[in-house]
DNA sequence: AATGAATGAGCCTTCATTCAT
DNA sequence: GATGAATGAAGGCTCATTCAT
């Protein structure tokens, strides 16, 4: 019983290994438990017992809990945002560019909890393990230039309200497909989740692109 | 003296106890703590050393850990759903009555970040231990019954659009104000605090009645 | 045997504890062990298998390995000062006094190696643990008072060198009576273990005192 | 990045390396670091930090922990007694002869800390490791030898006791040089630093010589 | 009603060392 | 001759919890 797991199980790989694609495993199941139960709640042990590796490897690769934990927030942040790059939004119409990016921001959180979660989990610590990411700044700046640049042609097509913000666009943008994600659990719990079926997703959709276009549009 | 700090975890209160200011005294600091570390970053001695108590006064009150974090949580959702029921909206304008409704969400959300913190929390847990209270789903249909009280009200009176589901409604005005206080960290350091200035919580506040508005309205 | 140490032997006590025994019996083993193996080179589970105690009562009273290697250096420091302070050589003739300090302090080194080993580690760490003892510089003062008081009265009655200093004698005794222990295994080793036989080490007594009686000396 | 000090150990020197230097180097740094912290307290890591080499070149040429420590010892003792035998103390006036070597052996001691340290740590060993060590014993009769002769003529001319044992006199000057330094921190906590300022220790040398002195001249 | 003492299980981390080329 | 990758075992320490009064 108290040895069954440290030495019942032998589980070195026998094929050959690549350091990369270890580093990569483990990464992939840190961020995996580390989405599920939050840094503290997550065990290194926990970690390793989901791939072909011990424990002491994780130390190897990445020095300490922490420093996984990090990597796994920071590479989580810029795949995020490189997708967010890959739409090429510049010289659609305004609004359609808008309503794309609100689409796809809503998609896109949907498909990635795990990354939700991983944010979540950053804020219950203010932010504290992020705040140590260099990268994190400059990475996050880009969104907000792609959505400026819709604003300002929106603004002098006369399309877009004068006094839209970028800053405030991305937050509500953020806000409404965040929670989406964030909260279905207790949302649920609390209110029934008609609002997560398939079809409640999809009336969900098409209503914060209803409402995000309306705000931004000018009163007649 | 070395090990003060060690044995001193029965450093106890030498005046006659009050056995309910000894459980309030518990409830308050857990759920400042719960709100900070989430559960499985909170320890009981966490908990026990805020206040003049042993930690075996926890496990005497609240049987355990788990007990202790699933009252915590009871109370912070009704005194929450209390101070809603507080507003009396009934027989007002219904755009009136939802923009003081979204702006008192908002005020509140802002105003008790703990509560916002521990949500999160379970949400990260998927909800696991708000399921296993019984009050909760009764207690939040009632915000429901308001809102359907309202949108009936604007509906008959032409005001509001007649596909608008109280429901989602809902879901809109807690999206917005929950991710204004549960993201704020991690907005911050990618986009700055500027909308975390006096200034800009209240243009935000003010967008995002405008938004909430606006999507009810109907398009003339 | 991963676990036979761990799982195998059930090692709680079935008499009532007292506390202050379980406190006492740690100290008692954690001196033994640290003596014979340095601060390092001591593990936590070695003192706790030596007494009938599990490691986990090590930190429970002293906190932590640290705590516990300062309280045993602490008090292996006291109880060696309050053995001086009870010879009583006051009154004596000066030079039958410093002989019997001599002897005194040649034999009690002599019994108390754990004492004199516990030092030789503190001076591997240049100190830094006995640094944090406040107690130490305080009852080390007292044995140079009773030191100055045997040269004044030397030197008053002209059997003692007016430039003999108490702390250069106390010193030099320290010095002949700390080696003779400290380095017992090397020099056995280098030179063979003629001096630590009974004869040797009474040849070796007799002729430091002399060293010392005859350093003190005026030079006729 | 965060796992450059987990995975650095590998940060090798890029320039062609001479094994000799190496060794020399590895030899050096545990020195050092066997000294200042003893042999349970040294990592192995702690080494190939403090030179550009991993961790895995020390296994490649001292074959183990042990094995590394034991070259230093060895390394350390022989340089030691090396450097007494470049004294020519025969021809010379006994007592000068004797003076000579009292202060060389002062003056030596304090200059090699490291090995003072280094042995201080054999100690709390009981030796176990110098025992290993097959030349010891051989190298160090050769300082008695010296001893003896100096010691013979001046029994002959009548200027030494006849009772001088050569070994006691070697643990005697052993004693007084070894505890000036081993002893230096803790005796300086206690009892302030004065006797390790540069006149104290002008002081104390001049002292134990004539303590050595005095104590091989037969009384009058 | 309240508490001091005690504890098994588990935590993250570091250790000296070897494998395999 | 030299090295990057890997590892079993043990390290100190903390955890939520219970025993016994």
């Amino acid at each position: 019983m108290v040895n069954s797991a440290a030495v019942g199980q032998k589980r070195t790989r026998s094929w050959k290994q690549d350091p990369d694609a270890v580093r990569a495993d483990i990464l992939r199941a840190a961020k995996s438990e580390f989405a599920k139960k939050g840094l503290a709640g997550t065990s290194v042990k926990d970690i390793a017992d989901r791939i072909q590796t011990s424990r002491r490897m994780i130390f190897y690769y990445f020095g300490d809990k922490e420093g996984l934990y990090r990597k796994v927030l920071e590479d989580a942040y810029s795949s995020i945002r490189q997708a967010e790059m890959e739409l090429h939004l510049d010289g659609l119409d305004p609004l359609e560019a808008l309503k794309r990016l609100v689409e796809f921001t809503f998609d896109h959180h949907w498909r990635n909890s795990d990354f939700i979660r991983l944010v979540m989990g950053e804020n219950i610590h203010d932010g504290h393990y992020m705040k140590q990411i260099k990268s994190m700044h400059e990475t996050n700046t880009k969104v907000i230039d792609q959505l400026t640049r819709i604003c300002n042609a929106g603004k002098k097509e006369g399309r877009f309200r004068e006094d839209i913000e970028p800053l405030q666009l991305h937050w509500e943008i953020s806000a409404l497909s965040f929670f989406n994600v964030s909260n279905k659990a207790t949302f649920s719990i609390n209110f029934g989740d008609e609002l997560y079926t398939d079809e409640g997703q999809a009336a969900l959709r098409a209503r914060i692109v209803d409402c995000v276009l309306c705000s931004v549009t000018p009163k007649t």
